[in-house]
This record gives structure tokens, C-alpha cells and sequence, in this order.
DNA sequence: TTACCTGTAACTATAATAGTTACATTTCAT
DNA sequence: ATGAAATGTAACTATTATAGTTACAGGTAA
């Protein structure tokens, strides 16, 4: 099991549209940067877009960051790319027997856990912004550029 | 997506086997406790046998826990099940463009970020035992029984 | 030695991901 | 207004994981 890597293009998607903010970031530009398919690019350009995470209009090329840098955190990001549902990241088996002691309790005992756990996750995501991958990415290159 | 319910089933298991400790737990008993088959739970509780949890011989009718209630902690059946393999929780995509500012650092970026979201998680999970679960659903039991 | 159990291989159905093709629709420049 | 260039989507494929199932080999004990 793995989380879509929707979640990590989204990132990259929103991080690229602030570097590269003077140029013409089509999704074709945007796919030869993840290393994908434009039309994949669009289908995740869309998700961002109905979560308002970025500007984009049919016909015309381009998109925009619809937020500042430090506004978009990796929990809008992976929030908008759809990749959990809410309090469902851990599937709980379904139909235990209610004749058994555990099988009729095990099911209310446990969700409480998991959604702490699930919570916990994303409260470190809501701590991290694209300014800061921004800021990293940027750090990164000076670091190699000044070898 | 979602975490695979072998885990969740994995703790019914663990709770089943303290809470019937003077039962005879087949693998064809606990089936019908979590509502499946009991080859699948067979193959559950190998996982569990390998970590360490749970004692089984072939042959052998029923199963036992192989450590004290409270030094089983969720992690451990997580880790048992094998639902996440380390450091993999989220995927990131591969081959991003080398010739693109973003696409050669997006993943050095990243990934140390979502290893902490996960290690969150995980640290949540390591903090709740088998021996919480089973005294919640006596606790349960027992607000029921007594209405 | 028979009945019962565990361990496992092999198979199916279902669903999600990632990728792709194709095309309708919209916009803008000429 | 026409064509070039985008976006928006539907439809399809391949791959993978999950969950479930059947079948059977091998161990144990009454």
C-alpha cells in the first residue's frame, strides 16, 4: 500500500508554478518536468484547481498559484489530490460477528485509534508549506551551483 | 487508497486470543469471529508467528500470545502485517527532469518530509497497546450488559 | 490410523494507480 | 473569421494490491 504519488506531483506542480512564475507553464511544460503525460497533468492541474489551489482557464495557456507561497500547505495539497478519504486511511474489516464479544466491539474500539493516528499524520503535513520546498529547492541549488 | 485491513484484523486477532485465552482458537474460530476464511486468517497469523507476537505449531490446534498484553503495541501488528513497508507510505514519482530546477530536487525535498508525517503516525500507533483495546471492550461489554 | 489442525501454493474477482489516446471546447493572434 | 494552441475529459489499457477461496501437503494427538 503506498499513497498516490499524485500527492508528491501535486507538490512539485505547485512548486514549479513559483520558479518558474514569469514563464508560459503549460501542462506539457509541467509534464516534462514530473516526467509524465500532459493529460495526467491536467487531471491533477483540475483536482488543484476545484480545491482553489491554482488558476488555470480552458484555451488559455498557463497557470497560476491562486494563493501566496506560504498559504498552500501539504495538507491543502494532499487534501485536493484526493489520495485518502476523511478517516479513511486505515480500512477497518467490516461484518465482524456480532455473536463474539470482540467481533461486536472491535470495530468502535479501534476507529477512535486510527483516526488519532491519521490526525497525527496530518497535523505534521498542515505544518508545511510549498514556500518552504520552495525555499528548499532554491537552497539546493545555490549549495550545488557555488561547488 | 488505504491501509490494508489485515491490520485492523490483525488486532482483532491479538484481542480475540487474550479475551478467549482459555478457548481453543483455531484458525476456523477466529474466521468466524472476524467474518472471513480461515485460510486468509492463517495467513495473517503466519505474519503475526514471524514477528513474534503469536505462538502456533502445525498440528497444533489453537493459538496463543507469545508476549504480555501491554508489550504489544499497535506498531508492532503494523509492522507485522506488513501494510507499509518503511519509508514507503507515500510514493513520490520517479525520473523527474534532471534539467529542470525543481525536477532534480523535488524528491530530496520531499521525501524527508513525508518520513516525519509517517513517523507521526507511527509514533501515535506505538503508543497504543492490544491490552488498551481488549480493556476498552470489557469496559464496553460491561456498559452494555448492565443497561 | 483417523480426525483435526496448520502452512501454503495457486487461483479468482475487484479496485486503484498510472499512463495513454483522442477529441470537444475555448481562447487568442493574425 | 480562421487556424494554432491550450485546457478539459471520456474512454481505454496495463499493472499492482487486496481480499477471498479452494485444495492439499504435512504435523499432532486421541
Amino acid at each position: 500500500m503506498s499513497i498516490s504519488s499524485r500527492f508528491s506531483v501535486g507538490i512539485h506542480i505547485l512548486a514549479l508554478l513559483e520558479i518558474n512564475k514569469d514563464g508560459k507553464n503549460t501542462s506539457e511544460l509541467l509534464a516534462s518536468s514530473v516526467n509524465t503525460n500532459p493529460a495526467l497533468i491536467r487531471k491533477i492541474m483540475g483536482m488543484l484547481k476545484k480545491a482553489g489551489l491554482v488558476e488555470i482557464h480552458p484555451g488559455i495557456a498557463g497557470a497560476k498559484l491562486a494563493k501566496g507561497l506560504s498559504e498552500i500547505t501539504f495538507l491543502d495539497v494532499y487534501q485536493a489530490v484526493n489520495v485518502v478519504n476523511e478517516n479513511e486511511l486505515f480500512s477497518v474489516h467490516d461484518n465482524p460477528n456480532p455473536n463474539c464479544t470482540v467481533g461486536r466491539n472491535i470495530q468502535e474500539s479501534i476507529m477512535p485509534i486510527f483516526s488519532n493516528a491519521q490526525l497525527a499524520l496530518e497535523t505534521t503535513l498542515s505544518k508545511v508549506t510549498i514556500e518552504d520546498v520552495v525555499m528548499d529547492i532554491v537552497h539546493k541549488e545555490h549549495e550545488n551551483t557555488s561547488k
